[in-house]
DNA sequence: TTATTAAATAATAATGTTTATAATCAGTAT
DNA sequence: ATACTGATTATAAACATTATTATTTAATAA
């Protein structure tokens, strides 16, 4: 079965200005069928088999063409490089201290968060984001560090 | 008056085995009086004039030290710099997306967002971290961009 | 007070991610 | 065919942060 998401992301590239090419396709589908959040790095290591000749700046050029038209979701976590969601619905992150991994889970109304906030800062408030940080199962019980 | 926390701060760290230095008491000192969110850059360009030689190496070393010791807390954001926060009691922050200000908010009870994430993803959760993003009065209002 | 020693500093180089630049290339329209 | 627009590549540059090493210093005890 094909990936819904990718399709109507190609869709709604198509609909504006954007190009298709095919690194931006291999892209596109990488990030939609991966499961997990991969970096700039992670994407652009792995299409190198298909794409001997793409440059990294393509990834980086390609990864904020999708942000702009909001396919993509970039996490910023502090150490090292950003991590990016193909997943833009709202949701929130469980994250390894020990391994990063990643989990995604949800959490309904927070939406009261931003009000709060918008009458404490006098702030007009556009979104949030939050995040879990703990020890995943794997590095709670192995030791495999 | 004399800012209480920066003196526990200071015993805390006397009652482990860090050194006080000038510098290390500079940095410590300017992080509790400030009311903002400073990088590195920022403190140690707001101490040259007290430390003319003193190397950006040892203000990273010296924040890395804070850290460990529990005294400030690091702000990881998408563009560019960290920024180092001396209140390490639970709050939270409010963004500005276009001029980048930080505003505090305090918000009671996300403790059940930590019971949840455990349940559904296996981890043992140590904490979390949530910030809102908006626009803040200066750039609602002005255009001063 | 002086000597000792482990730790901190300064200066610098190195690392790693991301962005900027310039030349080339591909597709589309004239 | 030619010109135009935007994408890609290759490379250099920018930037924050970390590592390295020689030198200096704070804490401790003789």
């Amino acid at each position: 079965m094909e990936n819904t998401e990718l399709r109507e992301a190609l869709q709604s590239l198509k609909s504006t200005k954007v190009r298709m090419t095919p690194q931006r396709h291999a892209i596109l589908e990488f990030l939609f069928n991966c499961e997990s959040h991969p970096t700039a790095d992670d994407i652009y290591k792995s299409l190198e088999d298909q794409f001997p000749n793409m440059s990294v700046a393509t990834v980086y050029n390609n990864l904020r063409v999708f942000k702009e038209a909001g396919l993509v979701r970039e996490l910023t976590y502090g150490d090292s490089s950003s991590r990016f969601d193909s997943n833009t619905s709202d949701h929130y992150h469980v994250i390894c201290d020990e391994c990063g991994k990643i989990v995604d889970f949800h959490y309904p109304g927070l939406d009261e968060v931003e009000t709060l906030a918008e009458h404490v800062a006098g702030f007009k408030v556009r979104n949030h984001r939050m995040e879990v940080y703990g020890t995943c199962p794997d590095c709670r019980s192995g030791q495999q560090h």
